[in-house]
Formats: structure tokens, C-alpha cells, sequence
DNA sequence: CGATATAAGACTAAAAACATCTTATATATC
DNA sequence: GATATATAAGATGTTTTTAGTCTTATATCG
């Protein structure tokens, strides 16, 4: 297992997402600004987050992102494995076939009750709670709020 | 975090020293034949093991590896962590200046408990108890066993 | 000394991660 | 309907990491 920048960056967006609601529509540059990932990377995690019934994209002008779920439906666990695939902290969790000595491996066994613990754990986290308590405070983004002029930048 | 083919093979070496338990002398070539790791390969990895001081290398003819501690001294966690460094599930866990929302991130303290708790897990787990339920019957290893006509191969 | 074994690190190949770019398509607004 | 804007989808490119090999040097036994 390896949390690659592309689950943290999920992570980021639904996050940013849950601050807003489930069903509010947000654009992908305000994620991709504010969350501060690559506009072009998030498209690519978006669409995955899609596949997984987490958000819903609506294209075209003012087009974004949405929620699907109540933040306090969707787990940190959901977010991550939509993005790498199901957690498997060596290659015999997911692959026992890939040992041949997996079916005696003592290690083995270490290593699926570290990896159904670590599941468990991001599992229990859902981003109702995780917002609950974040002292995020969200201010106006430019475009949301009225006006296009840039704002500091440039 | 993520277990490398590194990680996985340092295992298996402690873990075939330890079958022969603490202070016996192994030549490398065994290990590597009965672990299925590539020789030379195993040769960085038991640098490193040794640079923790976890065995101790014996140069010259007749020469390989031998265990420091007794089985029952030596934790999973021990020798991951001398291979691949600090277990870190996520870059902010292992360097939280790396991420400067992290004094703030309630996404940041899940990861925290998850890694601490994985780091846990490992660390119960020791190679004299690993031995205790592993099956592995021991069979003589030809160069061991007293004559140096290769067996089967070739 | 000579045979044998590891030390140490350079080197290479392959894979994965990370990101961007291009072309196509969908939608709102005029 | 035309146009501007936003995402879709996937090809492409760059960088980093992993995995493994090779070469030269050194240590030890007999
Ligand atoms: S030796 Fe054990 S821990 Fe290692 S890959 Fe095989 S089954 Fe898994
Ligand atoms: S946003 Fe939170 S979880 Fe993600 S890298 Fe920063 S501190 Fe860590």
C-alpha cells in the first residue's frame, strides 16, 4: 500500500467538497485552487471519484462537482481506495497466490490483521466528523462570490 | 508507506536466521537459495540490517551472516524500518512540515493514529514467536550438509 | 599464496508516480 | 444557433523509485 499524492489529493477534493454540502455544485478550478492541486491532475481524480458513486460531474460552462452522499456517509477508506484501489500493505494481502508460501507465512498473517486493522481505522473516519471538527473557515472564492477581477495573485 | 521487495526480502532473512536461531553462521548463498532472493541483492539488504545492528556480517571464505539478538528480541517493525526507514502511511505523518495545513488537519491526526497503530502491530510481532507456529521443516542445505556436488541444479 | 566469500558502490532496466497536453464533447448564455 | 466556457478522455512526457546486476576491492580460511 503507498498513499500516492493522487489519494491525498482525493481526499482533499472531497473534503473540500463536504465544507460545502452534499448536492452543491462547485467548480473544478475553486477545488483545484483552494485545495491546492493541479487543475488537470484533479480532472483525472474526479473522474475516478465518479466511477465510485462518491461525486457527480456536470460539464459544460459553470459545470463542477458535486456530492452524491451526506459527508457522514462517505469514509476516508471509500475516498482512498476509489483512487488506489483496495488498501494491501504487501503484495500477499491482495495477491495471496503471488507467495507460494502464503498458505504456511506466519508473516502473512501479521501483515492481513495489520491491513484489516488499518481499514478499519480509515473506515471509521467519515468527512461529517472530519469537518466537524475542522476549524476551516470558509471564505468567499472570487469566482463564487461575484466578480472575476484576480485577486492578489498577478 | 509501502513494503518494498527490499522489505519483504530482510524479512525473510531474519526470519531463516532465526530458524537456525542466534549466533549461527549462515552463508549468504544459503539464504539467498532458500528464501528465493536474488544473491547479490540480499547482500545490500543485510548492510543495512546490520547497520542496525540486527546481525553481523563475516567476511571472507566461509563466511555469511549471523543473528545479534535472540529471536524473540527482533520485531517485524525493527527490521522493516531498517530497510525502508520509518514507517510513514502518509508524507505528513513522517515530516508534517511538509503539508502546512497539518497543524490544523483533522485528516492529518487519522493518519496519526493509523500509523501509530500499524507501527504497533508490528512491533508485537517477534521472530521466535513467528517461528513457533511456522511449519518450515529445515532440511539439510547441501554446501551445510557436507559435500559440495550440486544437487538437482544442473 | 590462492580459492572463496562478502563489501561497497556504480550502473542499468523497468515500473510507477506525477503531471501536462490535446482533442472532443457538453452546457449556459447571448 | 453561435460562442464561450467547462469538463471528458486519454495520449504523452518527465521524474523518481524500485529492482536487480556488475565490477572492483577486501577479508578469511586452509
Ligand atoms: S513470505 Fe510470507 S509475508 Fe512474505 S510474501 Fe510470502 S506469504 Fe507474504
Ligand atoms: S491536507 Fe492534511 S492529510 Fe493531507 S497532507 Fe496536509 S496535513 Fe496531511
Amino acid at each position: 500500500m503507498r498513499l500516492t499524492r493522487a489519494g491525498e489529493y482525493g481526499i482533499r477534493c472531497v473534503q473540500h467538497l463536504a465544507r460545502h454540502g452534499k448536492g452543491t455544485l462547485v467548480s473544478r478550478k475553486e477545488i483545484a485552487v483552494r485545495t491546492d492541486v493541479p487543475p488537470h491532475f484533479l480532472a483525472k481524480i474526479a473522474q475516478q471519484l465518479a466511477r465510485a458513486g462518491i461525486i457527480e460531474i456536470q460539464q459544460g460552462a459553470n459545470g463542477g462537482y458535486r456530492l452524491l452522499r451526506d459527508p457522514s456517509e462517505i469514509t476516508l477508506l471509500a475516498v482512498i481506495e476509489a483512487i488506489i484501489g483496495e488498501i494491501s500493505l504487501n503484495d500477499c494481502v491482495g495477491r495471496p497466490e503471488s507467495c507460494h508460501n502464503s498458505p504456511l507465512c506466519t508473516v502473512h498473517r501479521v501483515w492481513n490483521k495489520a491491513n484489516q486493522q488499518l481499514r478499519a481505522t480509515l473506515q471509521e473516519a467519515d468527512f461529517a466528523t472530519l469537518a466537524k471538527e475542522d476549524p476551516c473557515c470558509l471564505t468567499p472564492f472570487p469566482e463564487t462570490a461575484g466578480h472575476n477581477g484576480p485577486i492578489g495573485k498577478k
